[in-house]
DNA sequence: TATTTAATTACGCAATATTTTTATTAACTA
DNA sequence: TAGTTAATAAAAATATTGCGTAATTAAATA
C-alpha cells in the first residue's frame, strides 16, 4: 500500500510539474523527452511524472524500456470541480449586485 | 518592495488555506473568527491570510483594530485562465474522436 | 553475452514552508 | 489611564519538498 504524497493542488504547485504538462499538451513523450527540456536532472523529472501521475494529471505506459507520458483528464476534472464552486459563487454575487441595482428601475 | 513568496497554484496548495476560502465563501470574516475555526495558532492563520492576499484570493479591509477578510475574484480568475487552456484541450481531443468514430456513418 | 539505453530507487542534503512561542503594535473599554 | 482585545512581527523549531549522485532494474542491441 504506497501512500500519496500530495493532493492535486500540491502536483499543480511546482513550475516544472506545470510545465510536464504543457509539453504533454502538444502530445505524448518519453520521460527521456520530458526531461531533455529540463535543466533538472532525469531522476529529478521521474519523481515530478510521479506526482503528476498518482494525481490523475497524466497516464504512464510502459513501451519497451521507454515510458510514455500522457495527459489524463480526471485530475483536470477534479480541479474543475473545485473551481466551479467559486465560480458559482462569483456568479451568484454579482447576480446579486445586478439585481440589487436593477431594484428601483 | 516586499517579495512574494509564492504563485497561485503555492497558494492553494496548503489545505488550511483552501478550508479558509471555503469558510470566507459563507461571508466576511475577521481574522479571529477565521482562527478558531482551526486546530493552528493564530499568527500561522495571519501568515496564510497573507499568502491569500498576496495571490489576490483575498481582500482584507482594516476596521478599528480587526482585520476583515472577504474573498476577491482576481485570484480565481487567474486560476481559470490556467485551467481553461486544458479545457479547451480537452473539448478539442473529444471532438476530434467524435469526428473519427463518425468518418464512416 | 557484454554493452548500452531508459528509467527508477535509495539516500542524503539544501532550500522552503509551516508552525509555535514570544514580543510588539494599535485599538477598544472599564 | 490601565487593562484587554485583535492582530502582526520576529525568531526559532519542525516538517516538507525538490534535487543530485550513485546504485539498480530491465530492455534493446552490437
Amino acid at each position: 500500500m504506497k501512500k500519496k504524497n500530495t493532493d492535486i493542488f500540491g502536483a499543480l504547485a511546482d513550475p516544472n510539474r506545470r510545465k510536464i504538462l504543457m509539453l504533454l499538451s502538444a502530445g505524448i513523450l518519453s520521460v527521456s523527452a520530458l526531461a531533455e527540456q529540463f535543466e533538472v536532472s532525469r531522476p529529478a523529472i521521474s519523481k515530478h511524472i510521479k506526482v503528476l501521475e498518482e494525481n490523475n494529471l497524466v497516464t504512464v505506459t510502459d513501451q519497451g524500456r521507454e515510458r510514455l507520458c500522457e495527459l489524463q483528464q480526471q485530475g483536470f476534472l477534479e480541479l474543475y470541480d473545485w473551481i466551479k464552486f467559486y465560480d458559482a459563487f462569483w456568479n451568484e454575487k454579482f447576480n446579486n449586485l445586478e439585481n440589487y441595482l436593477n431594484k428601483d428601475l
